[in-house]
DNA sequence: CTGAAAGCGCTTACAG
DNA sequence: CTGAAAGCGCTTACAG
């Protein structure tokens, strides 16, 4: 490996004017330039960023900006945890990182804790991005003052965000539906329940909806979907009350498909002659999730590996901070089926 | 954060002396370690790893010896991949890489390759012990020199190894027959085609097995498990002929499964009318395994990631050697469940 | 436009 | 048993 030092010595200049050069930082001679830019490449020079790190000390900070995670829907658990541990790997570049939760069901929590997070001063974001217009008022800020940002698990389109870390939510719901097709009879119905308003992360939501429809019309298979919606704020009587009269008035469903991380609300409340004969498919291995894949009620979930999402996201930043290494446009994790016997090897962080 | 001059200058000693009670390097007063120590507790200070891994450069090298790849079993490439990408992000601890492979049928190469690294005088081994008489030697070898290996992929007992990293193979087959059984009838034959020879890596062959076996018992499914031998050295006509006729000679079978990663040179061998009507399930995303996915005659593929396996055992050596962060004994990663349409998303790094 | 020098925090001979 | 000093490779004021 080359050092800057004799990259120095072969083109009879100093250090810093090498570094300059390496950095694009101006004020070289044009002619200077050109030699230390052959030479470098001659070499295939590239910096050692353990030195660089440690002389650039402190210099970078990324701030993530995720939705809380509570009882009822432990999913961004999962997402923090690998944001933390990815942060402790980067400590050895000097990269701090800043975590900030917001509540999705609070435009004005996701502003307040941007700014909140903007007054640090961070080199850069990691940005769940749960409501539209209220990124794009953030997305200003952001690219009046150029700083990078890389949206995560959202997937919303029109902006310059660096990168996209998630899922193909389309083919996650096209997957799904070919699983409830390999458990159930041809000319089924299908119940797909949607447990939460759709004003917050509705993309993906509406995506999975869209592969799991696509999957049937493809293959010419007939079918027929319903759909119950149950909203969050609902006691589990009320739920209980509503889907079980549904199912009793729809005796032709065969399967239920959950577009959401809260299938676990819905086995909750399903009495047990339905969940012993109707299949269930549902989204993410949180415990009460796992819980129901356990217990046979339900007979996949499809994970989005959100460990992996927070981690590379902050990963993939660092890279591009201290390395210049630009990643993909999108990202997409690969689409994990998780039954009762390989649920255990999926890091469950939880 | 603390550094050690400042820790140094509180407790009236050089930095030199806080580095010795920090690595416990001895020759310091029982006096001095105890105040070093307890400054160091009271500040909860940790050395910084980026300066310590410029300060050490290229201190440690790590050795990696692991089977060579062909173009009728492409598997190892993908570990090989990962190694090197762990390589890669390893060199800003310094930390070199060199790794040799073998060939598997010639436990004489596996040697000879050992002895070559060997020369290098590596740090650390990470090892694909193929053969347990040889690995024997060779772990005697590293013991008396105190040199810490990781054993990769292939599991035996017995050793003194830092960790396993690879496949829980009982459950991979277990999780095979419960795939199979949601494709297949009750009371259906299936059978097991072995496409190599037993001699290597025959822990994983006869575990998968034994999971897949094990499925159906505990299910108290009725079955019939047949067994069929085809070696690598049989040409392609000899192979279709053994496999069509064996088919033939039972009709009852109706589905194979093949517990090594070469399914495709089943689903190359065997007639249109059984590729049809019979369910394969087969192990790893080689490009050629892959083709057999898009094309519907495997339904399942189930994957032990590679890559990861690779690029964790190198990564988990050099925190061993940097850190010195003790990694779990046992690594199982992920059982993958490939379908055709998440075996995309599945980093195909062959 | 360019160079010399100090500094990031740790490790390591070397001297005593 | 302990300290002073050089060095790892890069970056950054500062001086010219």
């Amino acid at each position: 490996m080359k050092t800057i030092k004799e990259i120095a010595q072969e083109a009879n200049v100093s250090e810093g004017t090498v570094d300059r050069v390496l950095h694009n930082r101006g004020g070289v001679s044009k002619k200077t330039e050109t030699k230390i830019k052959a030479i470098i490449k001659a070499h295939n020079f590239s910096v050692n960023p353990v030195a660089s790190a440690l002389a650039l000390k402190n210099k970078f900070s990324i701030a993530a900006l995720i939705p809380v995670h509570n009882t009822s829907d432990l999913f961004w658990k999962s997402p923090n945890i690998g944001i933390t541990k990815a942060a402790e790997d980067i400590k050895t570049f000097g990269t701090q990182v800043l975590t900030l939760t917001y509540n999705q069901q609070k435009p004005e929590s996701y502003i307040n804790a941007f700014n909140e997070l903007l007054k640090s001063n961070p080199s850069a974001f990691i940005i769940a991005p749960s409501f539209s217009e209220e990124t794009k008022e953030i997305v200003a800020v952001l690219e009046a003052k150029n700083i990078p940002y890389i949206f995560l698990n959202i997937e919303i389109e029109g902006f310059n965000n660096l990168s996209f870390v998630g899922q193909d939510a389309f083919t996650a719901g096209y997957i799904a539906a070919k699983l409830m097709q390999s458990k159930t009879l041809e000319s089924s119905s299908f119940l797909i329940i949607q447990s939460r308003k759709n004003i917050t992360n509705n993309n993906a939501v509406f995506k999975r909806i869209e592969g799991f429809t696509k999957y049937f019309i493809e293959h010419n298979i007939p079918h027929k979907i319903l759909t119950l919606e149950i909203e969050n704020q609902e006691s589990k009587s009320i739920r209980k009350t509503r889907i079980n009269t549904y199912l009793k008035n729809h005796p032709d469903i065969k399967g239920v498909f959950v577009p959401s991380s809260r299938i676990h609300m819905i086995v909750d409340s399903m009495k047990d002659e339905y969940l012993n004969n109707i299949e269930l498919i549902g989204f993410d291995n949180t415990p009460q999730n796992v819980e129901c894949l356990m217990t046979d009620s339900v007979s996949y979930l499809i994970s989005q590996k959100p460990f992996d999402q927070g981690y590379n996201a902050i990963k993939l930043m660092n890279d591009y901070l201290v390395k210049n290494t630009i990643p993909d446009r999108k990202i997409y994790l690969p689409i994990d089926i998780l039954i009762k016997e390989n649920v255990i090897y999926n890091e469950n962080s939880y």
